[in-house]
DNA sequence: ATCCAATTAGTTGTGCACAATTGAATTGCC
DNA sequence: GGCAATTCAATTGTGCACAACTAATTGGAT
């Protein structure tokens, strides 16, 4: 079941390395809109759909608000988005898009072709590619706390 | 060619979120030690052959002097390696694991075979996982330049 | 011998990630 | 109503990554 040990440890230097590659690509592309990756994710989440706390964005990029307070506090210094709180609750921050915010939108209609033709992979890997990802990320969050043996 | 553009921008979030999990369950693991991943990574290679410059280390590891140096100094304050200046060429610096350093190699030893139970993965997507992100990385790593059409 | 380009490690500055803590606001319980 | 526990965002501190730059050293060319 262990399979070999050292494979998975090579999978999981891959899984860094390829991420970092990735990264690097998209800041590239990013470069011209102005956008981090992280930065780029939080948009496209606001992209479809406006108006979210700052809680239900870090529940969909799986961030807390330690990454995403700074990370929004940029946003909102670009223009791009605005903080409020909530006033029925006031712990709560909702997070909208400027006029710029949403403008950036149509630079960036073009980002994800782009994208996807540098990474050299057809349908069927990218697709096997997201399934396999997908387990190992349940896997391990799922088992995030388990007691060793 | 391109396939679904949303497709690959899945992926790469896909690749994003799971390479940070494993980040995590490696953080778990390494406590421990106290290591972090990075860190491991280099005492992995150094474990693996004693005695190389910063220059083979960054080649091994894809990292450069801006990450490198600070964690080797790290490493050098926890007394796992030292490091030293060539004397045919003051230039490089040589990375040496300490007996501190060869003697966590023993606690280390199970790391890989806790790493491989937790991911849930059998050895043939192991395999799968590795080649495909294998092929991510240096297509992006050789096409890292390229002038858009 | 001198100068120039290349190499190497280190430093600086920015921006994530994440653990731990803080502080305010809310909810639940009595 | 009063109070403890909870929720939420923000802050603090550490450690990567990476771009840009610095400084020292080396090697080559003349």
């Amino acid at each position: 079941m262990p399979d070999s040990p050292t494979l998975s440890q090579q999978v999981c230097f891959a899984l860094y390395s390829a991420s970092r590659a990735t990264t690097g690509l998209y800041r590239s592309v990013l470069k011209e809109l102005n956008l981090t990756y992280p930065q780029y994710l939080a948009m496209l989440v606001l992209w479809d759909g406006d108006g979210l706390e700052v809680r239900e964005l870090g529940r969909e990029l799986q961030l807390d608000s330690g990454t995403l307070s700074p990370l929004l506090k940029r946003l909102e210094h670009l223009g791009l988005v605005e903080r409020s709180r909530l006033p029925e609750d006031e712990r709560r921050v909702l997070v909208r898009l400027t006029p710029a915010g949403r403008e950036l939108q149509a630079k960036a209609v073009d980002v994800p072709g782009r994208i996807a033709a540098a990474t050299g992979l057809d349908q069927d890997e990218l697709l096997a590619l997201r399934e396999t990802l997908h387990r190992i990320s349940t896997t391990l969050q799922t088992t995030e706390s388990e007691t060793p043996s």
